[in-house]
DNA sequence: TTGTAGGCGTTATCAA
DNA sequence: TTGATAACGCCTACAA
């Protein structure tokens, strides 16, 4: 292992000015400099992470946490925030599970950006009462040291109900996401809403966002069909559940079942009938999530931010009237 | 930031004491180490990850280079490498991008898995010459620090055109990668192998792995069409580009295009008609990597693995005796 | 402009 | 069984 310690001796000068000279400090002349760039190059040098890290107190690393590895859905998130943080000179890793938790207490990363329902409030706030950073996609945290960026939810659900309602449906289901899952109850709250302010008796069914709730959701509607009926799935993953279930009954998506999601996932392009949902810029939403980080890393303060939501039509939802 | 040093004042002990009652060392009395490991408690320490590796020299985490974040493909194999990695007490961080190189040479991490293009064989080799132990998924590189495991990519193509050759057709297009892929290199060799075993022309046309070069290639098939056309595509992505494109048209796939992929990735079984394809377990792979990874850490010497392949029938492809 | 020296938090060797 | 002390590689006053 060559450290400046060597490239001193070679070069014939202290291991200051080859700490100066490296860092570009102008406090060395420029053919001192030269000089021992040469050597270090000679020596095949390559500075020493956990060294300067110990004295620094940085690591210009940000970690990013996911509930877990599968599923396409964080690939333009990941990207979003992959390029605002290495445009300002951080490097984005991406964590999941309890044991990487340890990356932030023990600072192998600066700050974190959270999108992992296993992370639990309690383990967050302690990291932020330790003065982390962090900033939550997934939930909301009363705390200086966290920020949120979310999803307008509420709108994205009520743009649904809406879409469901204009083309003429009033028979009317909606498959929930997990109990706890923050972005779920918040759809669930604006569907409910929604039910209330046109009088409508939403039926509720609980789901876990994976593709298999979906099925069993779907199961269920089956049995209790009588006439044409409306699905909102609070995520697309359930409705994709629900489209591989009905594929496997007489019933016809978009004519005798009508689904609409949330999300906006590749899938939902490529099955067929295309499926209506609620889209919003998941690049957008990481690349706001890190500015917001890396904000309040050099100590500026933030608002709270908020991603927006738009519907996408399509033909899994069929109109009533012209039925 | 509360050190060893604080807890030993506290604890009215030496910091040695303290390091060695938090590593379980067997040389202090259970008394003392209840006392100090009371005493950490009560003053919140958490340890310096860069103080320990600067002295260890090791991290206790993997790195896995994938090109970009995109895609759904990585997830179970992502999954299979940290299965096997916290279970042997390391940790995965999955990077993407030249900015996160530095965490091999700067020992960020103790080794890697490299499943990303944009990484050059001339990189890693150099890191590989310095000591880094790599496993590499996506080329061939001789060096002793370097393992591959990869798939069986021959006789995975080989399958493939037989499925087409049993099912009639004779009259075929093979949708290549790019040129600089490893992967697409092997799967067009055994092609061309096949062809010429069976006296069989088929016509390549280059494609770039992506859903877009799918379309593009789809675009000139159906220019040339006459009679019924079978098309392997190197990759699943492209086949769906395929799909695409054809939907567009009034040819029927399955009917008179026959389309076959490679890899079975998720869009494969929701798309229809089922898309034929070539299967493995990308979980396996990734398990079989980080194995290969944590022996070589160990001092162990292993040998190159390989995973094996299977055909995935699909209604994309249809015989054309029956027709 | 360059050198000296102290310290960041750990681990580990050697004495006590 | 415990303590003093020297690294690990780097940064940065302060001194020269």
């Amino acid at each position: 292992m060559v450290s400046i310690k060597d490239i001193a001796k070679k070069a014939g000068v202290s291991i200051s000015t080859v700490s100066y000279a490296l860092n570009g400090s102008p406090k060395v002349t420029e053919e001192t400099r030269q000089k021992i760039l040469a050597v270090a190059e000679e020596l095949k040098y390559v500075p020493n992470a956990a060294a300067r890290t110990l004295k620094t107190r940085e690591t210009k690393v940000i970690g990013l946490y996911l509930t877990d590895f599968g599923g396409a859905f964080y690939g333009d998130l990941l990207q979003g925030v992959k390029e605002v943080l290495n445009q300002k000179g951080y490097d984005l890793i991406v964590c999941s599970g309890k044991r990487s938790h340890r990356f932030l207490p023990e600072r192998t990363i600066d700050g974190a950006i959270v999108l992992d329902a296993t992370f639990s409030d309690k383990e967050l706030l302690k990291y932020a009462e330790m003065g982390k950073k962090i900033v939550v996609l997934d939930r909301e945290l009363n705390h200086p040291n966290i920020n949120h960026v979310f999803l307008d939810n509420k709108a994205g659900a009520t743009l649904a109900m809406e879409y469901l309602w204009e083309n003429g449906h009033r028979r009317i289901y909606v498959v929930t996401g997990p109990k706890a899952s923050y972005d779920s109850n918040q759809r669930l709250k604006a569907v409910r809403q929604f039910a209330e302010r046109h009088e409508l008796d939403v039926k509720e069914v609980e789901g876990r966002f994976t593709k298999e709730s979906g099925e069993l959701a779907a199961e269920r509607i089956f049995q209790e069909y009588e006439e044409p009926t409306a699905v909102f799935c609070l995520n697309d993953e359930m409705a994709v559940g629900l489209y591989m279930y009905f594929r496997k009954t007489d019933l016809v998506i978009g004519r005798h079942i009508h689904i609409i999601g949330f999300d906006n996932i590749e899938l939902a392009e490529y099955i067929s009938p295309r499926l209506a949902t609620i889209d919003y810029s998941k690049r957008k939403w990481g690349a706001l999530a890190s500015e917001q980080l890396l904000k309040m890393l050099s100590g500026k303060s933030v608002e709270h931010e908020r991603i927006y939501v738009k519907l996408i039509p399509g033909e899994s939802v069929g109109s009533l009237s012209n039925r």
